[in-house]
DNA sequence: TGTTAGCACTCTTAAGTTCTGAGTGCTAAT
DNA sequence: ATTAGCACTCAGAACTTAAGAGTGCTAACA
């Protein structure tokens, strides 16, 4: 267990590292008002700490620096997570402003987010659920092309064109995209593949004419994957931080950011509500020397989305977390009233 | 004038530069097969040249460098177009796959340009100019909520959900949607707010109890601005260069590369045809040291879009421009294709 | 017994030094 | 006109040195 005095000393230490981004003395740490013991006591202390696990030094005669075990203790610990009103403020407006749809919404706060904080966002949509199908249309272009246009219940909309099979004429077509629509509306989204080829194949055999030669094109309306949006802020806003003075640290870092997938596996396994993940807590080799924070945001029953923030492990925790935690009840919120009315 | 051997040596020097980004000295170059001559005569030439302007040195006794003024003649004067056969049929595979619909091939082409060349690629989606409205739908989603999706004829897709006003019942709204098809069928999407502001405002405002509740949320729609999409690819790509190894460039150039606006400044003077900009050539000054190829493509009457390769000065510019040259025909003629049947 | 002053020791970082190799410019010979 | 030869220049790597920050330990102190 930790006493009183080791406590003050950790966090005073991980404090000004955050701050400062170098390596805590004794001697400094003695001369703050709010620590009234000498620097050679401290160094005891430090060198308990250190032997705990909670401290290490970057060369033998250098000063503290925090470990990952000591980031964990700090964060499960010792911050109390101070409510910034002034930031909030500002998140606030972003999200208020009620001419911006959903999609703009969330890419201005994940902007704003990362400049708030100097790290960098990344916003995962919300996943498709529940989403139903409002409407599906068909919209000939000419005579040899057309487009399919999607709608959601939540006001999402995908689009896909394709060229038309040589042979349909346009009675059809309208009548095919007739029994779609009337069969399709109502199910989930994610089903939409699966009951076009169980209920609706078998239909339109029937009643159109050379169907075959359409079902390839319709199939690929549906086979259409449904990316979880996602959405970064402040790519570069991170170059900014001192741990990313070096060239192939940069590398490596962009190369990760500009695979989605990869991304999309950082947040895989977030959990509800706030998720810190420091360095090698990190699943995900690239960001094994960087700290994640996650918060979830809900979007009626079940369906969620994440907030996150990619910084430095010397990251200034108690304003991210708090920020994150009030960002995503503000979007749910938000998000809430935008549908209350379609239950 | 240059003489045979000036040119000759000129020739070989930028090659060998761009191939190995070391300068260049006169005994390397005098024992290459296709110079017969000693190392003190090109030294002489190179001097000459030097004192003409085509070369630089990094330091008084380094090897020679080509200069801006260099790669310009080099560009201008020395590069036979070489045709690689190889690379086109990549990328035509690409194009070619007609079950992607057009942003996908964009984008993939981006990607795949990227990748080729080891440059960051950058493509400008199509300029709305003349293309003309085809549908304006307004679904609404609940009582509160609807979404306005706009087609036009090359089969574009936008979307933007608002509020409803309070007092608005289901078949005004219904009626408006209608008059606001009827009239703004055709009309060139960049004159739809105008139009909508001096021939439908007058009308709705006749057959729509309280329109001015609705105004401002319809008028959100038309004043919505219709961006250029942007694709970019390999951002990281760049970084393998060697002129990268310089954490400031990164940074600068990393936060112009965030700046959407900023890039579209970089391809706003873009000329039909293949342009070339090297290094101070470029208006932007995040990109002054650093060269930019573009090309443009056509899709159908005069509406054009631009693609370009940024990379370092010292870049391939057989290889870039050959290849940026052919994809931006293939990418004409696939448009063309695609589109053929709408006139 | 817990705290502190003092001091020798360690290690990083910056600045200065030396050395080597690549390359030039000039001169004189071919 | 071309080339061999040589003195000279400079960048970059390898080493050395000096200063400063900080530690760990011991002994003195309250």
């Amino acid at each position: 267990m930790l006493t009183e005095r080791q406590l003050l000393v950790l966090q005073m230490i991980i404090d000004d590292f955050i701050e400062t981004a170098h390596p805590v003395g004794s001697r400094a740490l003695s001369k703050k008002e709010s620590i009234p013991y000498s620097a050679a006591t401290i160094r005891n202390e430090m060198a308990d700490l250190e032997d705990m696990g909670f401290l290490e030094k970057t060369h033998s005669s250098s000063g503290r620096i925090p470990s990952e075990k000591g980031y964990r203790y700090y964060v499960d610990h010792l911050i109390a997570p101070l409510s910034n009103q002034h930031n909030m403020k500002i998140i606030r407006n972003v999200i208020e402003d009620g001419f911006y749809e959903f999609e703009q919404i969330v890419q201005m706060s994940a902007e704003v987010l990362s400049e708030l904080t100097n790290y960098t966002s990344i916003i995962l949509g919300p996943e498709l659920g529940e989403t139903k199908l409002k409407q599906l249309q068909i919209l000939p272009l000419s005579v040899h092309t057309a487009v399919a246009i999607l709608v959601t219940d939540t006001g999402h909309v995908e689009h896909r064109s394709f060229t038309l099979p040589d042979e349909i004429n346009s009675s059809d077509l309208e009548k095919m995209a007739n029994i779609l629509n009337d069969r399709l509306q109502g199910v989930p989204i994610i089903w939409l593949e699966e009951v076009f080829q169980r209920e609706i194949v078998g239909l339109l055999k029937r009643y159109i004419r050379d169907f075959d030669q359409s079902y390839q094109y319709l199939q690929a309306i549906f086979s259409h994957e449904h990316p979880v949006k996602l959405y970064i802020g402040g790519k570069s806003n991170i170059l900014m931080q001192p741990e990313f003075n070096d060239v192939d640290k940069i590398r490596s870092f962009y190369t990760m950011m500009e695979n989605e997938n990869e991304i999309a596996n950082l947040l895989k396994n977030t959990k509800h509500g706030i998720g810190v993940s420091i360095g090698n807590e990190n699943e995900v080799d690239a960001i094994k020397d960087l700290s994640l924070i996650t918060a979830s945001y809900q979007l009626g029953e079940g369906q969620i989305g994440t907030i996150a923030l990619l910084g430095p492990t010397r990251m200034e925790y108690k304003k991210v977390i708090s920020l994150l935690s009030s960002l995503s009840n503000e979007m749910s919120e938000a998000l809430y009233k935008w549908y209350r009315a379609s239950e």
